[in-house]
RNA sequence: GCUGGAAUCGUCUAGUGGCAAUGACAAGAGACUGUAAAUCUCUCGCCUUCGGGCUUCGUAGGUUCGAGUCCUACUUCCAGCA
């Protein structure tokens, strides 16, 4: 079972360390999102350096690039990416939604590839198969989001999830049962692994690898009776954690989490799935008890020239920027604030250099690891309460 | 000097006599939440009560119901010949 010690509570909020077998998260933290093994714009080192203290990849794109098998052959996403520290894998789930034209039945999920056409199928037992392959530590269930906001919709979707859960839980067991047994848990030929060890300067590693944990994932959309029964199911199950899914806005996000982990048993980890492109997004979501967070949007933010200040959000391209030799923001401690200007991000904009993306997405990615971690700080300092008032009422001005 | 050719938005450009006139770039702004996203959307002659009004295709005339488009002259540029 995942080791979670929680250090301190404050009502539903928590602070707490999630041990995996690459380390340990101080929790609340945010995850960044490396959808297809990478954080866009941004080398792992940049992700250690700006604090990151995991990531979640995705299983539906890492299936159809470069595939398990080479992943395999790598020697795992960890050997393969170069990043050490722990790792989470959604299941793909999230793509039955995003995607158009799939076809959705009780056995999994028909799709054609975005990239060349191909047909492929995502079922529970090959979402856990694929995401044991790629070896993170955290595997999420594989579970249906409605697109419609429609209760029978929704509570189609919600059961689905469940029994698709029954699934993952038993693909899972099995899985790990035949790792095992095989002393080869984390995946990778002997050979590959040795190959990489020599390549990097590193000591292959000995003997089992490590073990992987299975979040079940939480949905019922905007109805709490739903997210009730949903939390129930899921909790019954007794995955080493949960995902909180199908969240697209803040609105109501306080009164269905407080729904949720009221019934969620308190000593295992929660993860918001994909919320965090808006600051109140992670307050709201640590003061209702969850412990990690990913989400794409700072990061594609970031590209688009849409960056974080604690003033609230500015888009650098625009022409008030051009004269303006001040930093980005200048209470901020990340290697593009402590060492470039507005002025000249505005340029690099301006001209569609690379190095815009890549300075703009470590501020946009410091800036949210580095909230959560002030909101884990505040917690502890039992300041949350006014941290948060602060920081929400300069950020969103008079909007609050 | 002669003979051809050309002149349209900030730039380059489309434009059989029939609607301020094409496309690209530049410029201005907006969107983005478990990433089919280094993507997408809008504005881009002036004014507007959003109905429309006004002024435009080097300059000045002309033909025509109607001219960026045809004719004449001029200006500038390009090419060839002297």
């Amino acid at each position: 079972m995942l080791k979670f010690d929680i250090e301190k509570r404050d009502g539903l909020a928590r602070v707490g360390v999630i041990h995996t077998p690459h380390g340990d998260i101080r929790t609340p933290a945010f995850v960044g999102a490396a959808t297809r093994a990478t954080v866009k714009a941004l080398t792992m080192q940049e992700m250690r350096d700006l604090g990151s203290q995991a990531i979640l990849a995705n299983t539906y794109h890492l299936v159809l690039r470069p595939g398990t098998d080479l992943i395999k052959e790598a020697g795992g996403l960890a050997e393969f990416s170069s990043w050490h520290g722990p790792m989470f894998t959604d299941s793909g789930g999230f793509q039955i939604f995003s995607l158009p034209n799939v076809e959705i039945s009780e056995n999994g999920v028909k799709f054609k590839s975005h990239i060349d056409g191909a047909n492929f199928e995502i079922t529970p037992e090959s979402s856990m198969q694929a995401q044991w392959a790629i070896g993170a530590d955290i595997h999420m269930a594989f579970d249906h989001l409605a697109k419609s906001e429609n209760y029978a919709d929704m509570k189609v979707a919600m059961e689905r999830t469940h029994a698709w859960l029954d699934r993952c839980v038993t693909e899972h067991q099995r899985l790990k049962k035949s790792a095992t047994r095989a002393g080869d848990l984390a995946g990778g030929t002997p050979d590959a692994r040795s190959r990489q060890a020599s390549t990097m300067g590193e000591t292959a590693r000995s003997g089992p690898a490590p073990e992987q944990y299975l979040y079940a994932v939480v949905q019922g959309g905007t109805f709490n009776d739903l997210r009730a029964e949903s939390a129930k199911y899921c909790a019954s199950k007794n995955p080493d954690g949960f995902g909180i899914g199908g969240v697209f806005t803040a609105d109501g996000m306080a009164e269905m989490l407080k729904t949720v982990n009221i019934i969620l048993p308190e000593d295992k980890p929660r993860h918001l799935l994909g919320m965090g492109q808006e600051p109140i997004d992670l307050f709201v979501g640590a003061e209702f008890g969850c412990d990690t967070f990913d989400c794409v949007g700072p990061t594609r933010m970031a590209r688009n020239g849409s960056l974080y200040t604690l003033d609230g959000r500015i888009n650098i391209k625009n022409a008030k920027y051009k004269h303006d030799f001040t930093p980005l923001m200048p209470d901020c401690n990340c290697e593009c604030c402590k060492n470039y200007t507005r002025a000249y991000l505005h340029h690099l904009f301006k001209t569609d250099e690379i190095t815009a993306k890549v300075l703009a997405s470590i501020h946009n990615e410091h800036f949210v690891v580095h909230t959560v971690d002030q909101i884990r700080a505040s917690l502890l300092d039992g300041a949350f309460a006014d941290y948060k008032q602060e920081f929400l009422s300069r950020y969103y001005g008079e909007t609050l």
